[in-house]
DNA sequence: TCAACTTTAACGTCGCGTCATCGTCC
DNA sequence: TGGACGATGACGCGACGTTAAAGTTG
């Protein structure tokens, strides 16, 4: 996640590809760099989830660094917690809105707003972390049911073994 | 899903609604009971996850209450772990397998016979939790990252405070 | 008898996979 | 120049939601 709050902002002040050629990669490179594929990639795309940096003159698709960040962020969202891609476009917003809060903060001058600003933010990553905590917690009942039955069949193995294989066949 | 264990092999002695009469329910009230949608139901059903133990003469689907278990517990693996349907009716017939081997066991005379149908037991089990596992660490990855950039938010925020609103408005 | 509930059938949604068709790059 | 890669549709699939039309229950 704290990937991508370093990209947001600097979108826009990007325009000087001076030093040592911005490489931009096409869909598949891109794709394969993450680990999605093409096809989600444009998908997200028509979500609205992200954008190409840049397209070449035949209207091909060219992501930059800041793009692959983006999207390296979207997959670990969609596959590692399960929510839907609207709740991922939510938590990318909730991210922005955060990277702006940190512009507003730094230009800040009253104390007052600054604290504002610091307890907004706290306020949106303690509602994510609740999110996720729930799933784990959930997940985690299964586990230790699952484990009491486990220790429940070594039990009687060990039973069986202890008995040195008496009736061996 | 240890409630499942039980359902699978009791569901064939069944047929005596002798003793307080074995209240079964209509699909909408399963439904409630469960947390689930009718329609929910009739798609496991079309799946082959679950059946009604009875019908009524107007072909209504009757739920007992070891189709609500079931259900229960369906509804545990979708809910809490986003396993796919097909998954989970996998687990299911994991669970029926294991229902059966234990059925087995009891009655196995050969130790080396039992010894074999507990490590398979086991081996089950095993396989289930590492999958759980695997999605839970994935998760907690999110979390400690969420965790660290709260902490450096609640930093700031002490920093602030501490300052004791010097500069007030 | 009627209001509430149920049935089957069938189309809509989401997150892409998978062609098909055609243009682009080097 | 050709052959690999990309673009834009458009249909397919899983897990249901959502009408629609007609039958059932108390």
């Amino acid at each position: 996640m704290t990937e991508l709050a370093s990209r947001t902002a600097s979108k826009a002040a990007a325009a000087a590809p001076e030093i040592g050629e911005p490489r931009l990669l096409r869909i598949q490179e891109a794709a394969d760099e993450v680990g999605l594929t093409p096809r989600a990639i444009r998908h997200y795309e028509e979500l609205g989830l992200i954008k190409p940096a840049a397209r070449s003159e035949g209207a091909y698709r060219l992501y930059d660094a800041d793009d692959v960040t983006r999207l390296r962020f979207i997959k670990s969202l969609r596959d590692e917690t399960g929510f839907s891609l609207a709740e991922i476009g939510q938590l990318l917003e909730d991210e922005a809105a955060r990277a702006l809060n940190r512009a507003r903060f730094r230009e800040a001058r009253d104390p007052e707003e600054r604290r504002r600003l610091l307890v907004d933010g706290i306020e949106r990553i303690d509602r994510q972390v609740t999110t996720l905590r729930n799933k784990v917690a959930r997940i985690e009942e299964m586990v230790a049911e699952a484990r009491s039955r486990r220790a429940h069949l070594v039990e009687h193995l060990a039973a069986l073994e202890a008995d040195g294989g008496r009736a061996k066949r």
